[in-house]
DNA sequence: GCATGTCAAGTTGTG
DNA sequence: CACAACTTGACATGC
């Protein structure tokens, strides 16, 4: 069985996440800005509640959590923990009923860090961040029950080995809670599933397949070689594979293909992924619509 | 009230 | 060399 997932956000139900900036908080001393922070915490661990009941209402089956639920938990100066916050008990309740939830109705939750988390990069000062932030992410993974965090390979930076080895010897470091959630996915600039399937067999590291990135950024591999290796990756640990996908904007004959589209074009979803049993991500800007509109044709 | 510029972070490719 | 694209809104500011 295929299981859809949303990404994030919603375009017609009323769940909002909130945040804030550095810059705001800087205006105001530590007290109000615990305070601040503590509301938007709060409010944004109740829309996942809210967002989790509202998936399964429509009948979606995993939800990508938004990277900044907790807005600048991990800045250097803003940055905070939940027991500093004023709400923080409630905050952590608050996550354990999204947990249970997601378990009993077996919605699928994962995390995807955005651009920022480069484990490959030769800068020490980034890849520290990047751990920081991962480990943050895995913090947040562990108390709702997310399995997946995944993210991309990172920069060239001039030779792709030198950059994968070295994301080889930054990942043997990383805490057991963010190796045992860590996923690769090829992108659509650098790294295709080719490049990123013998670093995922060295380290067990399961390979996210989006198939968008690769018809943009294709290798050596059609479609249906990249899904069944990408899909050895995940049976190695005993997991269900994920994949993403989405259309373009503006078709695949003329102009930049990457940008992506309101809703899922049917004809994108690559016919061997009909009959097999994982999890696909539909990055579409028209979010619970696209997934809805898409299971609905599939059943049409 | 509403419009608009801004927002922590990295890297690549384009103009 | 500067800047937009990744992805994207929500917030803060200013009219």
């Amino acid at each position: 069985m295929l299981r859809f997932g949303l990404c994030c956000l919603f375009k017609d139900e009323t769940v909002t996440f909130r945040t804030t900036t550095v810059k705001a908080l800087s205006t105001i001393p530590r007290d109000r800005q615990l305070l601040k922070l503590s509301e938007i915490c709060l409010h944004n661990s109740c829309n996942l509640q809210r967002a989790l009941e509202t998936v399964h209402r429509l009948g979606i089956g995993a939800f990508r959590i938004m990277s900044p639920l907790f807005p600048r938990m991990t800045h250097p100066e803003a940055g905070y923990s939940l027991d500093d916050l004023p709400d923080g008990e409630t905050i952590s309740r608050v996550l354990e009923k999204s947990r249970l939830f997601a378990l009993q109705q077996q919605i699928r939750l994962s995390f995807h860090p955005d651009q920022f988390v480069v484990l490959s990069s030769p800068h020490a000062a980034v890849v520290a961040n990047s751990i920081q932030e991962l480990e943050y992410q895995a913090m947040l993974a562990e108390s709702v029950g997310a399995d997946v965090i995944n993210i991309h390979a990172g920069g060239v930076y001039g030779d792709k080995q030198a950059a994968l080895q070295r994301f080889g010897a930054v990942y043997q470091s990383l805490s057991e809670s963010v190796r045992l959630r860590l996923t690769l996915e090829n992108d659509d600039v650098s790294y295709t599933p080719e490049d990123l399937l013998p670093l995922c067999e060295d380290h067990n590291i399961p390979l996210v397949y989006d198939v968008h990135h690769h018809r943009c950024n294709p290798d050596t591999l059609a479609v249906e070689e990249a899904t069944e290796l990408a899909a050895a990756t995940w049976q190695t640990v005993g997991r269900e594979q994920y994949c993403h996908i989405s259309s373009p904007k503006s078709g695949w004959a003329d102009g930049n293909p990457k940008p992506h589209a309101d809703y899922i074009d049917p004809l994108d979803l690559p016919d061997c992924w009909l009959e097999r049993t994982m999890t696909v991500d539909i990055e579409a800007k028209a979010k619970e619509l696209a997934v809805v509109r898409l299971m609905k044709e599939l059943r049409g």
